[in-house]
DNA sequence: ACCTGAACACCGTTCAAGT
DNA sequence: ACCTGAACACCGTTCAAGT
């Protein structure tokens, strides 16, 4: 019987909880049933706190982004470009089963501060602020779409490589083998570096003159 | 009393149905029931042609993609790699309410052709099988982080601008004008001719010899 | 101010029964 | 073989009532 039997609802404590039961069970077992009875009340009581269960999930993927580990600029804009792009990707993936949420909405006010740290280094990269904006959309699109990929990819499947082969499609069982595998964190820096290598060479245009083209 | 007087069901006259009203009212609206009501018969029925929700859902995403219309392919690979993006940019373009079920899937089989289509492009550029893999994937996801992107942005909002500058952070209040809004075929463009950029360095390198670097 | 009981209008899916 | 009625175990959300 001390003073604080049960802690107070907050909007806090709701989506911390959500965030929990969404890591743990997937984004289709979230209910605000559920939820409440998480937190030891009633489902109505949490209409108090959140404006409805969409609330709930916007808010779940503002967190998300709200833990980027910013690295600490150094002299290589290229070295703190592919740092920003891996720390985004290890926030998305300390969540996977929040991605379809935090990936799929647009990037909150929370996510500000990611913003501002990509501008920054493409600033020093040599792009003046309307070209940094396209390439920082560039770089997040793509990394965007490698998590969804990795995210969404489910476990290694030994029927893939015969499926593809039986296709007949010339170049697709060719490449077979190398289609129906695939290495997340290779694939992805395969293309991260595709990217900075081109936007390496816009930004030394850029540098050239404005308007480079 | 026509001899048909109503069409029997069948899996494609459910799946055509489902991505009407998903087209129509999002698929958060989608439900079993409400589906069954549109091809005018019981819940219940639907369960003889699809196994279940989640059935019809993979089913829709799948609709999406066998739907790529595939550009002849001509001399030039960049024209072809571009008209290829901008195929499949289309056909989701296409089907905007699908988005979050046809591009956070796995994409199934009936977008094989597509894969196909790609990897002869890149072949043709000079990638080796292996290599075509790897720069396939990362188009496709630049191409899809940037649908998600298009698909999941909300209308113009004038309070965003004054919203990036109250933030504080320098660079963003720098860039406010240009981060407020985003010209979405203009930003996929600027992208799409970066990753190409890359991607014919790239070939040139592969086509010096195997595993240039 | 915050919580709740009861209720409303829904869900997906199963199963035994019909034709 | 295909369709259905009734039922089960859920949903999100509102509202008036409690403290």
């Amino acid at each position: 019987m001390t003073p604080r039997r049960r802690e107070p609802l907050s909007r806090d404590r709701v989506v911390a909880s959500a965030l929990a039961l969404v890591e743990l069970h997937g984004v289709e077992a979230l209910s605000m049933r559920k939820l409440a009875a998480e937190l030891g009340v009633e489902a109505m009581s949490l209409y108090n706190h959140v404006a409805n269960k969409d609330d709930v999930l916007d808010a779940i993927a503002e967190v998300v982004f709200a833990d980027v580990a910013l690295p600490p600029p150094t002299a290589d804009w290229r070295v703190d470009a592919r740092a920003l792009a891996d720390a985004f990707r290890a926030a998305a993936l300390a969540h996977p089963r929040t991605a379809s949420l935090s990936l799929a909405r647009q990037l909150g006010y929370p996510a500000v501060p990611v913003t501002e740290a990509a501008l920054d280094v493409l600033a020093r990269a040599g792009f003046d602020p309307e070209q940094a904006v396209h390439a920082s959309r560039t770089l997040l699109a793509y990394v965007i779409g490698t998590l969804l990929r990795e995210i969404g990819s489910g476990p290694p499947d030994e029927t893939r490589e015969p499926a593809l082969v039986a296709t007949g499609l010339p170049r697709v069982a060719e490449a077979a083998r190398h289609l129906a595998v695939c290495h997340h964190e290779a694939e992805y820096r395969f293309g991260l570096d595709l990217v900075l290598d081109a936007l390496a060479l816009r930004a030394v245009g850029a540098a050239g003159g404005p308007s480079a083209r």
